[in-house]
DNA sequence: AATAATATTGAACAAAGTGTTCATTAATGA
DNA sequence: TCATTAATGAACACTTTGTTCAATATTATT
């Protein structure tokens, strides 16, 4: 890929991710974005088709930034599905989220974030549902699969989000435990 | 309140939310709602200063029929903190979206409900909160009280989400029982 | 039934935003 | 060096927004 199309796409991103933490989506205007972005408007529209497709692609990056770190990670055998327990999953996660990309704090926590928190979650449902065994107890043996899995993965971005609306003040560690304690 | 004005307002809300239900958010035009609710460019705006506050009143509407419904349910004893137990309470809630509300419906399943499902869910916080003794056990000793009351909230917002994804197929008493065995 | 108050209408309006075009310029990779 | 590709900016038609106002219709009240 071009190093121009990079640069300008991160601006773009980057642009959009600030604007979205000041103001709501729906008054955020394309000429806003190429502004702080200092781009030309006809760049912008050689690039994402629409304000709703950017905020789209944005969406799946800082999502795959969360699981392609946490595929990195060491501790985890450079592969998540070999994870020893579900319990170090989340833990990744949840480093990550505290370390590294203030991108997906600002996404997490600003309004009209359904459609992050659905990628977010929709990940994560596909991870447990390839090791749904791990997760096996009395409770989830008496209900639908997917209703179990569901309610998995959305309890768990519902407590990453309870996280960021606190500050992040807890440790990963802490967060990762109140969690278990809940499935 | 004049009868024109709730006419009006009412047509204006019923315009919206199918058209809520065709297509997102972010395409509908006050042009559009108003063609479909067959009234005056100014006289949308004399109801709503801009779209956004649509949203928001139309939630707020819906968000107090879901409650009023239960408030008014005999066995409920004329009201719902009477309850003699909490599953009374969000089984009440499970039969009216059931039985009375298909605005509700399209709202909870539409794309951008982020609004309305957060309306849902910090009502039920307040309930919860208000009654917090009756969901005590274990668990709910070890985590912290806001987070624990939103966990009970987010996840039965959630099993409603679940089970319109799935057509109302159960019976809200299966729903009930799936959500209790959650908690 | 008459009246005063109020809601709706429709047309018109400036201002802002959208999405496209194209010839020109600049940066890139090989 | 050079062919390729990306960015530019100005211009464009078009849509959408939010407001204004005089005219009209409906309402609650008496």
């Amino acid at each position: 890929m071009d190093r121009r199309q990079k640069k300008t796409r991160e601006a773009i991103f980057s642009a959009f991710t600030q604007l979205l933490s000041e103001k709501n989506i729906s008054s955020i205007t394309v000429s806003d974005i190429i502004e702080r972005a200092d781009i030309g408007r006809a760049t912008f529209y050689a690039h994402f088709e629409t304000k709703d497709f950017l905020l789209k692609e944005l969406c799946e990056e800082l999502f795959c930034h969360i699981f392609d770190s946490t595929l990195d990670t060491p501790s985890s055998h450079n592969h998540i599905f070999e994870c020893d327990a579900h319990d170090e999953l989340f833990l990744h996660i949840l480093k990550h989220v505290k370390n590294n990309d203030n991108q997906i704090l600002k996404l997490l926590s600003c309004q009209n974030n359904e459609l992050f928190l659905n990628y977010f979650k929709n990940g994560l449902v596909k991870l447990i549902e390839s090791q749904l065994n791990t997760f096996e107890n009395e409770k989830s043996k008496e209900l639908p699969k997917d209703f179990y899995t569901n309610f998995i993965a959305s309890t768990f971005v519902q407590t990453v989000k309870w996280w960021i609306d606190h500050e992040l003040n807890e440790s990963p560690e802490e967060i990762n435990e109140y969690f278990l304690k809940l499935i």
